[in-house]
DNA sequence: GCTCATTTCAAACGGGCGTTTGAAACGGCG
DNA sequence: CGCCGTTTCAAACGCCCGTTTGAAATGAGC
């Protein structure tokens, strides 16, 4: 009876209590809030947040309705939790690879500051990583994340900005330093291109399947897509900015 | 009690009774059909399709409930009609721009084939134009485009995709004509890269509106968007194609 | 073996959904 | 006017939703 309006207290005392790892003693993989969590996430991912419905998640878990609010307290609240348990590493892994090369940049006085490609790879090798894992979502959660990008729900909107609000930071401080010459707004927008190219790119969205001819084996590949995808940012991020005269070459003319 | 089974009657025979344009004689502009698209258009917009319930829609536009399945069948149906009536003629503009460019640089023998600059601005000037024309839909539209590419409902992603055909194997073919170094597939997967900043960044989504720290008036403004955007896709666009080697570079290192 | 906090469970609650119905209102026309 | 196809309307249908409830099951610690 006690166990809604103290939404962590499950959450806590399973922390607080001895370590006994069971074995795997149901079914499926994982206990109860794992099971959740796993259904969740493909289904989210397959249908979006609105029409995939707490019946269909707990179905899909083999554990009973009630156990997704028991658990998570609400429908928003899996969403999200959904989302820190694999956004968090993910993003905590780009700021440290950042970091990394910028160390290792500073010591070798030639090679600072770093170039896009530097840049952009630490972004893209976690994200490679965790496709290429299994048992951290695969390639599910990429798709899931991409998608979750264009969602108009406010709750989403928010949740996402404050997530990514340090990675991004780090992020276009150190395209900023890569591109002297580029004014620091432009660097935000492009900024803003590259993480709608990433976003939409993994997303997979199977509409503009025939815009590329993909070899279908490629399709299942993120890897392959990622090295493609590459070269063309950074040389976006390079790109000479648009001045005022360009406006004429671009939407004035006949 | 003919009403539904023969849908499309009510069209065909508004078509077929004299031309009566009766002013405006409804409070609201227009009639019960585009008062029902022009709700629906703002609102699936807002809240996305499965979120945005016919009853929101029909009280907005001040109709009866009953009155969307009278006249569009079902709620994919309308929203599929609200898809239909700008998108239609905005791939129609964009296909005879890009012809008139490719006709003018035909007569001019020096300017074939086309800049990748030219390509693109025949892809966004269509765009521009609806933005800036509230009668057309203004940014309402865009950015409901935007969203819909991410949408993982299987019905909207067969429709877009139907509704892109012809439009995106015309433009793929121009880019590999203004791209003859780059192969083919590579060409297709850039499109794909094209489409999906471009779409992200109509689609406006404020989760990122941290990336670019942008001047208030601008992110109301898709012209200067655009101008910014264009330059970054057409350098990548012209990028060059990563080679095997490249691999290390990117994704293999310490 | 009893206690008690934690977790699971079947059932229900209230409400919103897309859609359908049949009657009423409208409007051009013989 | 009276007809009849078209459109509007209030009401209802059946369904599924997120959430809550209270009891049953579970299991570690005294």
């Amino acid at each position: 009876m006690g166990q809604i309006g103290v939404q962590k207290v499950p959450i806590l005392l399973s922390v607080l209590a001895p370590l006994e790892v069971k074995s795997a003693e149901k079914n499926e993989a994982g206990d109860t809030k794992s099971r959740i969590l796993d259904a969740a996430e493909v289904l989210f991912m397959e249908h979006g947040f609105e029409a995939t419905s707490l019946r269909l998640i707990t179905t899909a878990a083999n554990v009973n309705l009630a156990a997704a609010n028991y658990h998570f307290g609400s429908k928003e609240e899996l969403f999200q939790a959904v989302f820190t348990r694999r956004l968090d590493p993910l993003n905590r892994d780009r700021v440290a690879r950042l970091s990394a090369y910028e160390a290792a940049a500073a010591a070798n006085h030639q090679a600072y500051p770093l170039t896009c490609e530097k840049i952009l790879s630490a972004m893209f090798i976690p994200a490679l990583t965790m496709a290429r894992d299994q048992e951290r979502g695969g390639q599910n959660f990429l798709r899931l994340l991409g998608r979750a990008y264009a969602d108009p729900a406010p709750f989403i909107r928010e949740f996402l900005s404050s997530q990514y609000a340090e990675m991004i930071a780090r992020f276009r401080a150190a395209f900023g330093r890569a591109l002297p010459h580029i004014p620091r707004e432009e660097v935000s927008w492009r900024l803003h291109f590259v993480m709608g190219a990433l976003s939409f790119t993994l997303a997979g969205t199977d509409v503009l399947k025939m815009i590329a001819h993909y070899h279908p084996d490629e399709v299942e590949n993120d890897e392959l897509i990622l090295k493609r995808l590459a070269p063309f940012l950074a040389a976006g991020l390079r790109a000479p900015v648009g001045s005022a005269t360009d406006e004429h070459q671009w939407f004035n003319e006949a």
